[in-house]
DNA sequence: CCCCCCCC
């Protein structure tokens, strides 16, 4: 004798008020296919019964083999092993206004066939006043804690089951609605942004994704401060218990709803063999070379070699007047065009990858200075150091052969626009090409010799504005002006503006140091060149003769400057950087044997 | 409940 499965009284009564029920058991009362008379949508609508309640609920079409196969027929009693809830629609106004649910059957488990079972279990009758003509049933607009009362949930209990369970509870995405109260999801942390300050605490937000779908979840103060640490960017973790939202469209263009921890968020991290079907992270990555060509503060995939880690360095951002941390790592690959990218704070003091090691950014930020571009890690961007992965063992094997060697003496082949930082050129080449004399200016470098120091008139008084270094005008009554902040202030501080004469083999140039350019030429600091020439004539001599017939690697930017009715075109020093003679050797081969189409 | 992604 066959055992007959009892139904789960009451759970539609559960599922349509949002709960999520795991495995109820319930019987097919009809099934019909929707739009017979279109081939091409083969979709199944039944009616289901819990004994208690019927209603309609879509068959999902991967299941449609189960009823090709004769397994759904009229009194058959199913297990639904998974099940999504959406919203369809609303009905009426105000306070009649209702929503209309549409239950999907993902999953599911005959477990009598119609044949065992025979006849209708129980008297049911219609959920409500389920929507018969769209397969869609609709419950009451949820209201008030009566609506929403809660079952027990034993998540955080150290449930030996509980991946079992999470699985088992697990809907898309794509489905998540702030009407179907219990359910998890299983997502890759895609990004993750810094804590934030706002009022009243602190947050940061992340994206979830899987591959229905893609949401945003942000965690406010106690659950900020209790899921920063513990939620790694790139790993897969169940949640559950978030509270849903519909998103602000201005901001979210991924997802109509997102979400936010609440005291009751569970976040347990999936080991590998559960992240199956979770997609990884997809990176599109550019060549370094395309960087120069797109917009500031657009967002990148860049994968590169990290051919110098700059030291860690400390600035004060001008805006919050709070200290921050850079290094900046200079990357290369096989386009020739090296770029910056910027670390920052604990990504900067943290960094532990080398000259060599293969950078992968996703989401850096491509950041516009002085004509030229770098990247920017950010918030939100993901960083990894020697990635196993396709593109980064190529990246290292055509390093390792010597792609990089040479990377910085190429002279990009581009013309017209700006210039770039790399470009290298001999000052009569400069000149030729009348650099600077467009309405941007240009940059390029070049090795030189300082052959001139000029001491007279090597600093100004420059308004005291730490984002202002403009010559001030002595009022005479204890007050200088400045021009470009429109005012007049008790103080000053002193700025450097050397001027030099710089040669290389092809040329002389006149070239200005301000600020902190003129410190790195003299090796000293403002206060000390200032002091010495003011007040130690012959220290200041040597200060300034030291510096003689030093040869460098100038970065210059060239542009051209308007003066009493005449244009000069002027060079202006934009950092000084040590000779180091192999390299540059390395360079002039490598320009020689270009020059001689290799047979030199 | 935020939605600024940092520096010269």
């Amino acid at each position: 004798m066959t055992l007959i499965q009892s139904l789960t009284r009451g759970a539609i009564t559960r599922i349509m008020q949002g709960e999520y029920i795991l495995n109820p058991v319930v019987q097919i009362l009809n099934i019909d296919r929707v739009n017979p008379t279109k081939p091409d949508e083969e979709q199944y609508r039944l009616i289901i019964s819990d004994g208690e309640y019927h209603c309609y609920a879509m068959l999902d079409i991967q299941l449609n083999q189960l009823h090709h196969y004769g397994l759904l027929s009229e009194n058959t009693i199913v297990c639904l092993d998974k099940y999504t809830i959406s919203m369809a629609g609303k009905k009426g106004f105000g306070n009649n206004q209702s929503i209309i649910f549409r239950l999907i059957l993902n999953e599911l488990t005959a477990l009598n066939s119609g044949d065992q079972v025979q006849t209708k279990i129980g008297e049911p009758v219609t959920y409500e006043n389920a929507d018969t003509a769209n397969s869609a049933s609709t419950a009451p607009v949820l209201r008030g804690p009566e609506e929403r009362k809660q079952s027990n949930n034993n998540y955080n209990s150290n449930d030996r089951t509980l991946k079992t369970k999470c699985n088992a509870l697990t809907i898309p995405i794509a489905s998540l609605s702030p009407f179907q109260k219990k359910w998890f999801i299983k997502a890759r942390v895609v990004g993750k942004t810094r804590k934030y300050p706002y009022r009243g605490g602190r947050y940061f937000s992340m994206n979830l994704k899987d591959k229905s779908g893609e949401i945003r979840v942000t965690a406010y103060k106690e659950q900020c401060d209790k899921f920063y640490d513990l939620i790694v960017a790139d790993n897969v973790y169940f949640f559950s218990n978030c509270h849903l939202k519909l998103a602000n469209k201005q901001y979210s263009l991924k997802s109509d709803y997102e979400m936010s921890f609440t005291g009751e968020t569970m976040v347990q991290l999936c080991d590998d063999e559960d992240n199956v079907g979770v997609p990884e992270i997809k990176f599109d990555l550019i060549p370094l070379s395309q960087v120069t060509n797109m917009e500031n503060n657009e967002s990148v995939d860049t994968i590169g070699i990290c051919k110098e880690v700059g030291e860690l360095q400390t600035v004060t951002s001008r805006t919050t007047n709070k200290e921050l941390k850079k290094r900046e790592l200079t990357l290369v690959d096989a386009s020739n065009d090296p770029i910056v990218l910027v670390l920052w704070n604990n990504e900067a003091i943290n960094f532990d990858g080398q000259v060599k090691s293969v950078i992968l950014v996703k989401g850096s930020r491509i950041k516009e200075y002085l004509g030229h571009k770098n990247l920017n890690v950010g918030s939100g961007s993901i960083l990894k150091i020697n990635p196993d992965t396709p593109e980064a063992h190529k990246l290292r094997e055509w390093f390792d052969n010597g792609g990089g060697n040479n990377i910085s003496t190429m002279v990009s082949a581009r013309t017209g626009g700006g210039s770039f930082s790399t470009d290298w050129l001999t000052l009569k080449d400069a000149y030729l090409r009348n650099l600077g004399s467009g309405e941007k200016p240009d940059y390029f470098q070049c090795k030189a010799v300082v052959y001139i120091v000029k001491q007279d008139n090597a600093f100004y008084k420059a308004c005291p504005q730490a984002d202002c270094n403009k010559k001030v005008m002595d009022e005479g009554n204890g007050h200088y002006r400045c021009e470009r902040c429109n005012a007049a202030y008790p103080n000053f501080k002193y700025f450097l503006k050397v001027d030099i004469h710089i040669g290389d083999c092809t040329f002389n140039r006149r070239a200005i140091c301000f600020g902190q350019t003129g410190e790195q030429l003299l090796k000293h600091t403002t206060q000390e060149i200032v002091e010495a020439l003011e007040n130690d004539p012959a220290r200041a001599q040597k200060i300034f003769s030291d510096v003689k017939f030093s040869s460098h690697i100038f970065k210059l930017r060239c542009m051209n400057t308007f003066y009493e009715g005449t244009v000069r075109n002027m060079l202006y020093v934009q950092s000084i950087n040590p000779l180091n003679i192999k390299e540059y050797n390395g360079r002039l081969i490598k320009e020689l044997i270009e020059m001689t189409n290799g047979t030199a």
